[in-house]
DNA sequence: CGCAGACATCGACGATCGTCAATATCGACA
DNA sequence: TGTCGATATTGACGATCGTCGATGTCTGCG
């Protein structure tokens, strides 16, 4: 119960562009859940890292030099970003693999984003 | 020095898409202040009332309401709003209006997003 | 089997956050 | 001038967050 997964959130969007009419109290918390993981410095590097890294994908040994943070740190925002729907996690042999779940960013920016359309 | 005005953040896009290239620290930490102004459920439905209000502006008395919180603390919500460049604060006479800050919202979406573009 | 390495989990710490009641500030109006 | 009403500020509280070191778990390899 503590940080209960809501896969749902970020991968379909919640609700109309947030500016159309006044959000309900459910849909405006599933979405602050999904911003509140994208709200911190270092999970927004992060997320980049992994974006930018060759194959799109990353394990936490490429990402814990980069961002200047102990393992046990990235691994715990990793989670977050997992949790949050926003990054998937692929275990090979030893090593995770973090890669952006596809529309994920794209349905939190279509959410906020509004005369951006058209 | 507590919360240091950042108008910056939100009205001008701060940076490339965030999934081209890995966002340097300071990117990252202007892009999460503006999130993290978002990240809350109460502020996000306070946005969406002023934006679906009457000519695009509310006052504090129409927002106490609806969102059924004292108003200091929807003052306050209002203030961080601010703050992030999301929202204008106009006081005319007894009342204070607020109103959504016309690109603020897309510039956001604009860095998050990606492939929502074309 | 036993070791080494990659990653996750746990427990703890200071810091920040959301909320409230109480109080201060400021404009309108009699 | 003095009062009323709308809003802002202050101070305090419990709750959550970001970080770490220590430790647990699992895989590959000799």
């Amino acid at each position: 119960m503590t940080t209960a997964l809501h896969t749902t959130a970020a991968t379909q969007a919640c609700c109309a562009p947030l500016v159309a009419a006044p959000l309900d109290p459910q849909d405006a918390e599933a979405l602050a859940r999904t911003l509140k993981a994208l709200a911190d410095p270092t999970r927004l590097r992060l997320l980049s890292l992994v974006a930018a890294h060759e194959g799109g994908e990353a394990c936490v040994c490429d990402l814990t030099d980069p961002v200047g943070l102990s393992q046990p740190t990235v691994s715990h925002h990793l989670k977050v970003l997992v949790d949050a729907g926003l990054l998937t996690r692929d275990k090979r042999g030893v090593w995770a693999y973090y890669a952006l779940v596809p529309g994920a960013l794209d349905a939190v920016a279509a959410v906020l984003g509004t005369q951006l359309r058209r």
